[in-house]
Formats: C-alpha cells, structure tokens, sequence
DNA sequence: TCTGGGGTCCTCCCACTA
DNA sequence: TCTGTAGTGGGAGGACCC
C-alpha cells in the first residue's frame, strides 16, 4: 500500500522519522452513537446514556446534547435541567461491549500491538506496520476508515511518537464543543459540531512535540486532576511549559517522588511508556448506589451476597482467584471509607467473599455508623489476583487443610492469623480447603446452569425474593440506580438489580 | 451542582520477621 | 535475652483515569 514511501519536508525517510509510531483512538460519543445505531429514529436529536434515576450520573452524549452544556459524569438530574428535551437511556452495555470487540479486530488488522484503556479507547503501537500500511498518518487514515467502515461508528486518532503525545493528540482531533449561542432557549442555536470525516486524525510530528506540548493545559496531562492541580497551581503552574520549566526538586516537593518524577519527565515529552496488549488484572469488583440509603446491616448482607455473587462469578470467567477482600461503604453523609482482609488462600467462590465482607461489615464502629448515618454505597472487591492456570503451573500442588476451618474462623481474630502466616511460611503456596473445593465446584454447576438457561436460572436461596431470584447483571446499574429499580415503599430487604424472573424451561 | 462504577497506582503507617 | 534496623507485606485512604 505504501510501496513508495514520500520523503518528509526536511528530507528525512519517514520510515526514520517514525521510529516509534502510536495511535490514540478515541471513538466520539462512543455509547450515544450506539444507540443512534440501533435507533436510527435519533439521528440529530439529543441523546443522553446514563443512569436514569436521582442519582445517576451521565456516561455518554451526542454532540447534540453537548450543545447544550451535557457532559460526561455530569449527573443526570443536571443534565435533564439542561437538556429536557434529550432522550435519556439506561444503555446497553453489552452491546457497547460488542462493538468494542468489533473495532479491536479492525485495531488488529493493523497491529497486534494493542493496549485497551476502555470499551471505546485504545492505544496501538503500529511501528512494524509501516511497510505494509505507510508511516503514522497514513496507518491513522486507514483505521479510522476502516472502523467507519466496519461498525458505521467515527473516531478520532491522535498519532505521536509516545503513548502521552498520541492521547493528546487525539483530543486535539476532537471537533471544538460550542454551548455559547444557547441563551435562554430550549433548542440549541448553534448546529451541533460533528466530527467530519476528513476531520478527526491530528499528527504531532516526530520534532514537534515540545512545541505541541508546553503550551498545552497542565490538566491535560494523565495524572493531573483537581488534587495535584491545586498543588501546582500554588507554584503558578497553568500550562505543562510552566510545569517543565520548574526545578524537578520542586516538582518533587509538592507531587511526592514517584509523581512528581512522572510528571516532570513527562512535561518534556520524555514517555517511553510501552503499548501494553497483555496488562494482567489487578481486581475485580462490584459497586453500587443504592437508589435509597440503607440502614440496617441485614439489607447490606443481601446486597453484599449478591454483588459477592458477581464478583465471583466474574471471577471464575477470567480465570483468576485472589486473596484480599476489599469492602468499600459510603455514608448518606458521603464519607466513604474502604476497609480490605487478606485471607490465607486464594478464593473465588462467592460464599467466602461474601463472609469475608461481612465480618468486615460487622465491626462494631461500622455497624453503628451504619445504622445512624445510613449507607448509600456499598462495594465489594478481590484483589492480590494471581491467575489459575498461571498458578498451578508456578506453584504445582494445592495444599489442603486438614481442619477445614471456614474463612470466618481465619478472619474474625482480625486477619492476624493469617498474617503470622504469611510471615511464617516461607512457601506462599495457597492454602485451599475441602469445602472451597465443594463451594468452587457448587459454583462453576451454577455458572453452567446459568450459562443455558440464563441468570435467573439458579442463584443464592438469600437473593429469592417474593418477585423472583435478584442477581447482578453484566453492566446493569452501571452509572447509578435508574428510575425503573427505585422501591416506592424504601424497604431495604431486597436487593436494587433488576427484577429477573426465571424462565419456565429452568424452574 | 451534588456528586456512578470499575479500575490502577501511590503514600503513609503499622506489624512482623530476620 | 534484649534492642535496633531493614525489608516485606497488609491496611487504609487518596488521587486519578475513562
């Protein structure tokens, strides 16, 4: 395709000039342009993904939207006060999941060499792939292309020698948002700005990146926000140049060592940060706000079963086990504090995590807290991940515990146990008991079970209610409670996911 | 204005071991 | 046996990202 390559301006081979060549694609308004996809009928009109309800928060819009002043993580109820007339959907997550999959295989027909950042962002390291396809920008022409092809979706591309120059670069090709000409009326004046398609790659060639760079928003660099922002800010950093142009022993001095190394490297441009295709998970976990606080500790159990359920289960389809439990609870009052138990093997089934977290939850300063002040979020997470077959080929044998002992009786004496343990055994094989073999092997029929006849097939006893069996599903409640799950009555005895009622062929 | 969900990484402090 | 110290790992919280 790119069989005779031009020379640069200066002279120079591009082949050279892009020694290292990296993408930023960034989709536009990636969940609102699904949804347009699946409902032709909202082309032009304002659309809104997000949480539904009084506590949602807004995940995507259409650039129609944005005329308005909608924004991303904007909360719903502002974004209604602003746009009444846009059209508000709870989304469809897996959908989006599959488009994103889509455009990965468009990604790897150019480069195997692909970092996912989220559903609908990733970074590409095209550098072997200039003799087939031609330098950055032409691998960007044809990528973008070729999503647009392929999935009827826009993006944008940034194209940079580095990871940092790339993602900015990528949203410089982002067409301006313009809200100014709204005034007082309930339409948009201003004819929303869409991204053309002769638009939407922006270069910042190899040479050029200081310039490009300096005069950039301090903010705009990963890692900036509101708290190192206003630590910078006190030096009278505005821009990245301002930031470069301070002694690295202040940078240091006000970000901490490691960030403010970072950041200062980064604010001359030096990122030699690799495309990572293969990062391994760190965690999982599940939260959620609940559409009324809570205040009792049995209503939490519930929630904390089913999301323990989710996690699991989530779980056991990666393939990995983990050893510490994270609890995470935020107050009516909005304090939020986490609290994590490392247990003494490594777990993936839902009963274990589920008691884990609660006896976290049952610590009599929490317990109280939460029955004065109330809980409007609850999370639950696994962390120190190791994968399984990773593991048994690292590590060979499991070692079984002759007493079988519950997490519960490890856990309560406050984690010290299994602590001593640690220190104490020099071999960190995992310790894996005969019932979590029974729990494990209990679970994985639950996931076959659910994998046939659907979620609702087979759950928890405790998550039956009287209207049928609550579970978590994939994506559901992503971005905050929606209208359709608030109890009118405020009980807290059932869980906020959705109601599933289980089909006739699994009951 | 009133703040979601799923993550990662960093820092500080503490306990424990050698 | 006691004490000091370095290293390690866990726990908690904060900041940040999309």
């Amino acid at each position: 395709m790119n069989a005779a390559a031009p020379q640069t301006p200066d002279g120079t081979d591009p082949i050279t000039a892009w020694k290292r060549t990296v993408l930023h694609v960034d989709m536009d308004a990636f969940y609102a342009a699904v949804e347009v996809l699946l409902d032709p009928a909202l082309a032009g009109r304002p659309v809104i993904v997000g949480g539904t309800g009084p506590r949602g928060v807004v995940a995507s819009c259409s650039y129609e939207a944005r005329a308005f002043g909608v924004r991303s993580a904007m909360p719903s109820v502002r974004a209604r006060r602003l746009c009444p007339s846009a059209v508000f959907l709870p989304g469809h997550h897996g959908v989006y999941a599959d488009y994103s999959r889509r455009i990965h295989e468009v990604f790897g027909r150019f480069t195997p060499i692909i970092e996912p950042i989220a559903l609908d962002e990733a970074f590409l390291d095209v550098s072997p792939a200039r003799r087939l396809f031609g330098d950055g920008p032409q691998v960007a022409a044809l990528v973008r292309t070729a999503v647009r092809a392929d999935t009827g979706l826009c993006c944008s591309v940034g194209v940079g020698t580095s990871k940092l120059i790339a993602k900015l670069a990528s949203k410089a090709a982002k067409p301006p948002i313009t809200a100014g000409a709204l005034g007082s009326a309930a339409r948009p004046t201003a004819k929303p700005e869409k991204p053309e398609t002769s638009e939407g790659i922006f270069v910042v060639e190899p040479g050029t990146e200081l310039a490009f760079l300096h005069p950039q928003p301090v903010r705009a660099l990963w890692g900036v926000g509101p708290a190192t922002f206003g630590r910078l800010a006190r030096y009278g950093v505005q821009t990245v140049g301002d930031l470069a142009r301070l002694p690295e022993e202040v940078v240091i001095r006000a970000l901490g060592t490691a960030n403010g190394r970072h950041l200062y490297a980064l604010a001359w441009g030096r990122d030699d940060r690799a495309v990572e295709p293969d990062r391994p998970l760190k965690s999982v976990g599940h939260e959620e706000t609940f559409a009324e606080d809570r205040f009792t500790l049995a209503g939490l159990a519930t929630e904390a079963l089913r999301m323990a359920d989710s996690v699991a289960r989530r779980m056991r389809e990666a393939s990995v086990r983990g050893r510490t439990v994270q609890l995470k609870v935020r107050f009516a009052d909005f304090r939020t504090i986490t609290r994590s138990r490392t247990v003494d093997r490594f777990i993936d089934t839902a009963a274990v995590i589920h008691t884990t977290a609660l006896a976290m939850l049952g610590e009599a300063e929490l317990r109280a807290d939460v029955e004065r002040v109330g809980v409007r979020l609850l999370g639950v997470s696994v962390a120190n991940l190791e994968g399984r077959h990773e593991r048994s080929a690292a590590v060979g044998t499991t070692q079984l515990d002759l007493f079988g002992t519950s997490a519960a009786d490890v856990e309560l004496d406050g984690g010290q146990a299994a602590r001593t343990e640690r220190h104490r055994t020099a071999d960190k094989s995992s310790y894996e008991r005969p019932h979590d073999e029974v729990a494990r092997r209990v679970a994985e029929a639950m996931d076959a079970i659910r994998g046939r006849f659907g979620d609702a097939a087979v759950g928890p006893a405790a998550l039956v209610g009287p209207r049928g069996l609550r579970v978590k599903v994939g994506g559901d409640t992503q971005w905050g409670p929606n209208e359709a799950v608030l109890r009118p009555d405020g009980h807290d005895d059932v869980g906020s996911g959705p109601l599933i009622t289980p089909p006739r062929s699994a009951t």
